[in-house]
DNA sequence: AAGGGATAGTCTGTATACAGGCTTGGGCTT
DNA sequence: AAGCCCAAGCCTGTATACAGACTATCCCTT
């Protein structure tokens, strides 16, 4: 009999990320992208229903959701399980994104952006050069690249103002290894380090300067290959597999592994 | 109480179109693309109880996912209003999906593709073009059009042979103006109808011919270029909007009607 | 008369109950 | 001993109940 007052909202479950199906969606991302809920396996909805502490519409949801953004499949008889992934198709993954990508920096340069915003993506380069500069290379100035990479991502797609196109790549991006930042740390600690990301940031130059310039393929091509830099990266990992270079790294298998044994 | 007997699922209701999730999806698109459910309005779940005649919770899925697939707009204080496009938006989401299928041209003829397979698409390409002979096109050709043209393009996602990539296309062509054929029969009683689809099929004949050779940067282009025909088709629905040619044109505003007003 | 506040109605987010189906384990048969 | 059948348990899809929040309308106040 549901006629027991059960308190609808536990308002510390409100505390902080809004609704229950918001922090249901976080957690079960976290989870996965930490390795519990290891890749090909099924996800049980009562047991989520213990570990988060809500019940079964708001994890239905979020599950859901997550089957649309990739990361979860829907098995045919109902439910979902971790996804893993090909090499391959995260290469693909990285691929798509940089074409979406450089279609947003062409439909940019040829639109023509306002001077004001090339300016604020200008400073976030800038700001960029300045964690580049030598011998200033610590952990905090790898997390500080990586969200100003993001940033510099993100400003790049709205320069097309297109909704259509800015949500797109947000989709492609999802996946943390197709992410623009998402192999960044993987050579953190490599001597290399420093000189990539200095190649990197020529790309971000150069991209910038084409579509101020209005020179439209130029912006594109630059694009697309400025993506290959996270290719590179994902063969170095996949080559040599030392651990802790990023979040999700364990929902990649190798191409011998079967994809369909789930069921 | 909830103790009624209450057949959980009527019997008819399963007839056909699988789960009520399904069901609800399909009639949902219907009525969008109809015209019932006009742009803007805001969508009562209530409403769709009645109108249905199913529960809340299938309804509340498909919702979930037709937001997601962008014909429903989350507003922000919970709810959903079917979403209204400007002509640009639509053009973007063109360029999109041309792009998009530009990419997988591009990486079937670099990776090559099946004897097998290339055959079936020309074949399908056969077909046609028997259906192009000069004097045989009447409203059944145009229907068998269209089906075969979804299909060639359809092959062509397949080409590619990347899961990610495909999914992305579908994803791509779910808005009915942005997919291949959803523009075709707008100038289906059109003088010029017959010349436009000869148009479209020698690109098709050169996209295929392009994989075959495996000339990947000809490929991609004429693919890029390929979905410029539908974007022509729509700047005709726009500046000629005459009726009946395509399903949920009505969604599409023109640029000077707020966007915003919704709430 | 106009604006603000209160109240009622409606709606969404969440929790829970129920039924059918799939999976799994054990027992039986050959 | 191995394979098949049956039954029990779990799990998902669906329906429904409940609580907070927003909206809109109406009345009161200035």
């Amino acid at each position: 009999m549901p006629g027991s007052p059960a308190p609808v909202q536990d308002p510390e479950a409100l505390e902080e990320g809004g609704s229950q199906v918001v922090k249901a969606l976080q957690r079960l991302r976290e989870w996965i992208l930490a390795g519990e809920l290891p890749g090909g396996s099924r996800i049980a909805e009562l047991a989520l229903v213990e570990r988060l502490g809500m019940s079964r519409t708001p994890i239905r949801a979020a599950l859901m959701r997550l089957g649309q953004e990739g990361l979860l499949e829907a098995l045919s008889h109902g439910g979902y399980a971790v996804r893993t992934f090909s090499e391959r198709e995260v290469a693909d993954a990285i691929e798509l994104r940089g074409t979406l990508e450089g279609l947003a920096a062409r439909l940019a340069a040829e639109r023509g952006v306002r001077p004001a915003v090339l300016k604020i993506a200008q400073a976030c380069l800038d700001q960029i050069d300045q964690l580049l500069r030598p011998g200033a290379l610590d952990d905090d100035s790898f997390s500080a690249y990586v969200d100003l990479n993001a940033r510099f991502h993100k400003l790049l797609s709205e320069m097309a103002e297109s909704a259509v196109l800015a949500r797109e790549i947000e989709r492609a991006s999802s996946l943390p290894f197709a992410s623009a930042s998402g192999f960044v740390g993987v050579q953190a600690h490599s001597p290399d380090a420093r000189d990539m990301l200095m190649v990197a940031q020529h790309q971000h130059r150069q991209v910038l300067d084409a579509i101020a310039q209005r020179e439209a393929g130029r912006a594109e091509a630059l694009m697309r290959e400025h993506s290959r830099l996270a290719r590179h990266n994902l063969s170095l990992v996949m080559q040599n597999p030392l651990q802790g270079g990023m979040p999700g790294v364990q929902l990649i298998h190798s191409p011998k592994t079967a994809t369909k044994p789930l069921r």
